[in-house]
RNA sequence: GGGAUCAUAGCUCAGCUGGGAGAGCACUUGCCUUACAAGCAAGGGGUCACAGGUUCGAGCCCUGUUGGUCCCACCA
């Protein structure tokens, strides 16, 4: 035995993952006949380093995946890494950037050869970082969302719903993203309340020549007006129905239409239209045939005349899609900014005598998740997937508990996205993502879905076909990881052992995002739920509750962590205290409590070990085992119970807790202590060969019941106890046995444990010193009791540092000036070798008396109650009559002992 | 505007189906006792946000109020 005396993590946890890696524990056997468990990871961006989020998302399902391993399943969690295009795309276009390279410069394919050069760095690093996390995942089968496997999947599914007529392209309303340059979907879209104004404008009238007022928070759109809009039921404008506007500044006379959307109780119930630009006035555009008018470029700048030209050109061609707005040259206000040009049009306007007033507004404004630039809404030619279809079956299997959000309120989360899903762009104008698999015909425009490029265009023979040269959402792809990991569409083993698989664990910020696709998609395309359960939890947050981010610069970095206190910690810190679904905060503090924790278990493995040097290690015997043996072998026969029950709902915080006090509290504090005087007293051998082998089993077993939290010190710890066993990683997971339990044990323990605390409490007040022997008697009426407590008076005597421990039944002989304490089993006495003072002693025990006093108050008050007799279950009753009667004991004790202190015996 | 969630010890949080208020850290006191000072022992500290209700019994269930957080939403 050479443990040290401290355990550090550093070295043995790098020794443990590589031995576990190289044994090929995490391998998951298609063969095997065990029963299957099964998760996919939630593939990690390969933008960057692993963060808190990941070592949460990673840390749960690892020790889900370890426990049902030891209980003998077959698992396979698969991992692997999300090439996160948009996110990925920007940051290398950032670091060219450093080496004064743009991606135009280098070409799509030399940007791309870049990005898969960025890609094996970063992607290699953060797996990586895994590993030090602990993580059991099979990394013979990790995957690449841009793999060959996972883009064959990408395109199969695409071509199977266009030829089913749920993927379309169309000039629609989408969500500019103008720094990134490329269309977002609505779930990327996040609001922002901001300070803006509200511009009371005013448009002559054609046909009356008044001034009709009207408000809106963008004015530089006006250009782009086609129209205003009026409720029909509007007493106030009835005389104006038919009648048109003349838009200011450009001098063009659009129509007054009647639309619903005018809301009366608004502003003065007058809204200008601008199709092109708003995805309300879209609708309304929609509604009465107007014209879509484009005033803005893609870059954010007022459109020109080149991009007049531009667009004409293609609409005069007769290749524009149907609704293909039409371009506006801004004139004085092209190439301005947006915000320059509202600047500019509000002057004008005011000079023109046309803005009536500026109202301050505070008001939503969409941003794009990514670099929160304000979202330019624009009709622009894109792809979308049509959800309606799809998502009914995924809200039903949902609702039918087919799939069990876990804590349930989420499903409430899911269920509103479900049911207010509009359809999904998919295209992105981006270069680094799953290029979309359509060709356009350059001779006659026609268009062809297909997982090659077609040799000649369909329609016209022609062999000039252009693909796409959008790439996809992210998303898209990651919403097939469940099955396109497995080999989808290929009817492979692994997709018919593994899938679906089990659990989801995951952050409830991406449930509309990720999880609400993977179930509609694994419905549609495998007809399968992708999985039963989605384990939700909360963001890990700085120890002042602020998100970790980097523009904060409050970001823990986990291998930090870990280097300072291990991965055990880490994972220890992330998981106790915390519920699904639930916020946390990171402290120093909490890390090094969990670090703590650990020690302490190697520790009592280092106790336990030493003494057994000389003890010969036998099995467990019934016979020789001593009460606090069965006792402490029946508390970890409940808590095997109870941590297994706890894991399997999930509710990971609650275990460890158990766990932790059960180690900490019971088997350190309590049954090593107790054990020690048979060791290294004079004890039979028998007695110590029961208590080695209690040792030995009860550890053993806590080991394994830790194992899932914290995987690299249990293992190093196993290694020591020679089992026999190769890993604890394949150890059996330890089972409730009925045989184990032993309560009349459990019984006399607590009268002892009483006792104890009874005298150490005593020794304080009294401010006796800790090393000072004492003599201790105790005195109970029943020789039940007394034979109890007779078996336990070696620990006691140990632990309450007597050195003479007397039982008896009755008081004769005790010293009247003894001091005494009164317990449910006994009353202890104790003489004191000084003076007592009477007076302290009097007032000690009226303490004790007026404590009583109140149990008894409270039950009796209970007892009293008929209804409560009447109505509550007899198990209750009963049990308050026990305690009645024990209180009642206890009070007469203190009583009698008052009366002696105070008049004599 | 809709919805969710939280309010428990000085701080951060647990508290599972209603049956005598818990942990970690911090604090006080005393201990280097041969597993561990990253430790041991003892202790102080809570009208469980507020007001009603249901119940024999409410931190837990219901209603409302106040305050905070978050999500969703096409309010010009």
């Amino acid at each position: 035995m050479n443990m040290e005396k401290t355990y550090s993590p550093a070295g043995i946890e790098e020794k443990q993952y590589e031995r576990w890696e190289k044994k090929g524990y995490f391998h998951a056997d298609v063969k095997s006949g065990k029963p299957k468990y099964s998760i996919v990871m939630p593939p990690p961006n390969i933008t960057g380093q692993l963060h808190m989020g990941h070592a949460l998302d990673n840390t749960l399902p690892d020790i889900l995946i370890r426990m049902k391993r030891m209980q003998g399943f077959e698992t396979l969690w698969l991992p692997g890494t999300d090439h996160a295009s948009i996110a990925t795309e920007a940051k290398v276009v950032e670091s060219l950037k450093e080496e004064g390279i743009s991606k135009e410069m280098l070409g799509r394919e030399g940007f791309l050869s870049r990005v898969w050069d960025w890609r094996e760095t970063y992607g290699r690093k953060i797996v990586e970082q895994l590993r030090k996390l602990g993580c059991s995942c099979d990394w013979e089968r990790e995957r690449f969302t841009m793999d060959v496997g996972c883009s064959h999947a990408v395109k199969t599914v695409f071509v199977k719903l266009y030829n089913e007529g749920l993927i379309y392209r169309g000039n629609r309303m989408i969500n500019w993203c103008p720094t990134c340059r490329t269309s977002i979907s609505d779930a990327e879209v996040e609001h922002e309340e901001q300070e803006g104004n509200f511009w009371h404008l005013l448009y002559p009238v054609k046909e009356t020549g008044e001034l009709l007022e009207l408000a809106t928070t963008r004015p530089e759109t006006m250009l782009g007006d086609t129209a205003v809009a009026i409720n029909p039921e509007d007493p106030r404008y009835q005389h104006l129905h038919g009648c048109h506007v003349i838009l200011p500044l450009i001098d063009k006379e659009i129509p007054i239409v009647l639309d619903e959307h005018a809301d009366m109780e608004k502003g003065t119930g007058v809204v200008k239209i601008t199709p092109a630009h708003d995805p309300n006035d879209f609708e309304v555009g929609n509604r009465h045939d107007l014209p879509r008018v484009r005033v803005m470029t893609y870059d954010g700048h007022m459109t020109g005349a080149a991009d007049k030209a531009e667009a004409d050109e293609l609409l005069a061609s007769g290749r524009a899609a149907q609704g293909e707005p039409e371009v506006l040259d801004c004139g004085k206000y092209a190439g301005m900014t947006v915000k320059e040009a509202r600047k500019a049009i509000v002057a004008d306007l005011e000079a023109l005598g046309l803005l009536k007033e500026i109202e301050p507004l505070k008001h939503e404004v969409g941003t794009c998740y990514r670099c929160h630039t304000t979202i330019e809404p624009m009709v622009s030619k894109q792809w979308f997937v049509k959800m309606e279809p799809l998502a009914k079956p995924a809200i039903e299997t949902v609702e039918k508990g087919h799939i069990r959000f876990v804590p349930e309120r989420f499903t409430k989360l899911y269920l509103n996205w479900m049911n207010n899903t509009r359809d999904w762009c998919i295209s992105r104008q981006l270069w680094w993502g799953h290029q979309i698999p359509a060709w356009y015909c350059d001779e006659c425009g026609e268009t062809v879905v297909a997982h090659e490029a077609p040799a000649a265009c369909p329609k016209c023979g022609s062999a000039h076909l252009t693909q796409d040269p959008d790439t996809l959402d992210t998303w898209f792809s990651s919403a097939l990881w469940p099955f396109s990991t497995m080999g989808w569409p290929e009817e492979t083993e692994d997709l018919k052992r593994f899938y679906p698989t089990d659990v989801l664990a995951t952050g409830y910020d991406i449930i509309g995002f990720w999880v609400s696709r993977m179930i509609f998609s694994g419905l549609a395309y495998t007809g399968k739920d992708p999985f039963h359960t989605v384990l939700i939890h909360g963001i890990v947050r700085d120890e002042k509750g602020r998100k970790m981010s980097k523009s904060l610069g409050n970001g823990i970095d986990p291998l930090e962590v870990i280097e300072k206190y291990g991965a055990d910690a880490l994972r220890i810190m992330l998981v106790t205290g915390n519920s699904p679904g639930n916020d946390m905060r990171f402290y120093w503090e909490r890390v090094e409590a969990s670090r703590n924790f650990i020690n302490k278990v190697w520790n009592a493995s280092r106790f336990m070990l030493m003494n057994m040097e000389n003890v010969e290690r036998k099995p467990l015997a019934a016979a020789t085992l001593q009460d606090e043996d069965k006792w402490i072998l029946s508390r970890l026969n409940q808590v095997t119970k109870e941590v297994t029950e706890n894991i399997e709902r999930y509710e990971l915080g609650i275990a460890l807790q158990k766990i932790y006090d059960f180690v900490w509290e019971e088997f350190c504090d309590w049954y090593i202590e107790m054990v020690k005087p048979r060791f290294y007293g004079e004890s039979q051998q028998a007695s110590k060969e029961a208590a080695a082998a209690t040792l030995y089993h009860v550890l053993q077993n806590a080991l394994k019941l830790l194992h899932p939290f914290i995987p690299f010190v249990t293992e190093e710890i196993y290694g020591y106890l020679e089992t026999g066993e190769e890993t604890i990683m394949k150890a059996p997971w330890p089972l409730y046995d009925e045989s184990l339990n032993f309560p009349e044990e459990e019984q006399r323990i607590s009268w002892a444990k009483d006792i104890v605390k009874a005298v150490r409490q005593i020794r304080v007040d009294m401010g006796a010193a800790p090393s000072k022997k004492l003599h201790l008697t105790l005195v109970s009426g029943e020789a039940a009791v007394r034979e109890s407590l007779e078996k336990s008076s070696g620990f006691m005597a140990s632990l309450a540092n007597a050195s003479a421990l007397q039982i008896q039944a009755d008081k004769s002989g005790i010293p009247a000036d003894a001091v005494s304490a009164v317990t449910g089993a006994a009353t202890l006495f104790i003489p004191m070798d000084e003076l007592v003072d009477k007076a302290k002693e009097i007032e000690r025990l009226s303490g004790e008396l007026k404590k009583l006093e109140g149990e008894l108050a409270r039950s009796r008050g209970m007892l009293s109650n008929e209804r409560f007799i009447s109505k509550a279950p007899q198990a209750k009753i009963d049990e308050e009559k026990a305690k009645l009667e024990k209180y009642e004991k206890m009070y007469k004790e203190v009583e009698e002992r008052l009366g002696q202190l105070r008049y004599g015996p």
